[in-house]
DNA sequence: GTCTATATGCCGATAGAC
DNA sequence: GTCTATCGGCATATAGAC
């Protein structure tokens, strides 16, 4: 969409640069209060402005959070894809398939949070479908990914590949609820000692 | 409150009865919907009623969902304070926490997710800072057996207590987004697999 | 214990002036 | 691009009849 502006002058900060501010405002609010709980007064207020302003910009509320998260998705997803199309080594892989999760919870916790918290309920309408089948698309990169290492000896062959799956896709998400960029770990320290309980367990040798 | 009918005729099956069965349709909707998503006329219709009738029961919405979360915290509490006191030996605490976590999704997984959900936002009001407190209480009952198991040895020395307590605490509670009762796979299943991921890793020795 | 009827307020969204 | 003003709808909750 508006592919003319974006590729014609790329560095522009005009009306595009205002949307993304917006849109910055809504995410935090949607993300610490809810989309549903926060109201569009309430993204005006945090804006400066008032409600009915927003409508110069956005359709509607849902349109809103439509954008966040479908531009937050293709970003997340061009990632997994370079991993998936890397040479490395299974284990490799798995690692860095983590590593790149917490660095998104790092740079977008916003978007993160609003989609692990959200995206079952918007996803029920059409126009969020979306949200469905790029959760199964991260079910198949990370399938893939156990596949291989079951395969390669990497990984242990006693594992429900399935079950594994849910967990480390649990784990890592989930940590968005307490993880806070700029506080005393860094996203790299978070992935370093959970990538060390993953592979190792916390039991004594 | 209502001491009195509760000593006096504890399995008389009255007003009480109708007070839990609109409980447990209002925890459904709450848990699948979200709180603030669910509205008393949802819970009236599931209930075969008008939303006014509701009121002869509670005094708002907001009872409700206190009236669940609180008697679902005071049962889970016990069973962790009945994990502490015992005296096993310190991993076969922290497994006995851990199953019993599984446990309580099976039978109360209503009440988790609520818990899950909405903790957060409803914590921010003064009549349910309980849940604060249950949180700290419940950090304080995993510190506890992961400082033992640490100074039994049980525990690998180079663990971070205050990362692993969060990598055990959402692992299990996440449990509730896709766990359900009577499906192919039991919690006692999920708690096997869970406690043979997190004691040993997923990598092959 | 439930129903009828309704008060009261906040919500998302719109129309048109500046 | 923002403001003024406002609509129609749905939310929680209440009062009183049955």
């Amino acid at each position: 969409m508006s592919a003319q502006s974006r590729t014609e002058r790329p560095d522009r900060p005009e009306s595009t640069d205002r949307r993304r501010e917006l849109l910055a405002i809504a995410a935090e609010l949607f993300a610490d209060k809810g989309f549903r709980n926060t109201t569009v007064r309430d993204i005006a207020d945090a804006a400066g402005i008032l409600s009915g302003s927003l409508y110069h910009h956005f359709d509607s509320k849902e349109s809103m959070v439509d954008e966040i998260l479908s531009s937050f998705q293709a970003e997340l997803f061009a990632a997994y894809d370079a991993v998936l199309l890397s040479d490395d080594d299974a284990r490799t892989k798995i690692e860095r398939a983590v590593r790149l999760s917490f660095e998104a919870i790092d740079r977008h916790r916003h978007e993160v949070a609003i989609f692990q918290n959200e995206a079952d309920l918007l996803g029920q309408q059409e126009r969020f479908a979306y949200l469905a089948e790029r959760n199964a698309q991260s079910r198949e990169v990370w399938i893939t990914l156990l596949d291989d290492g079951l395969r390669s000896g990497a990984l242990r062959p006693d594992l429900d590949i399935e079950l594994t799956y849910r967990f480390i896709r649990d784990t890592v998400w989930v940590a968005v609820r307490w993880y806070r960029p700029g506080g005393k770990l860094t996203h790299t320290d978070v992935a370093d000692q959970y990538l060390t309980i993953l592979l190792d367990g916390i039991a004594h040798a």
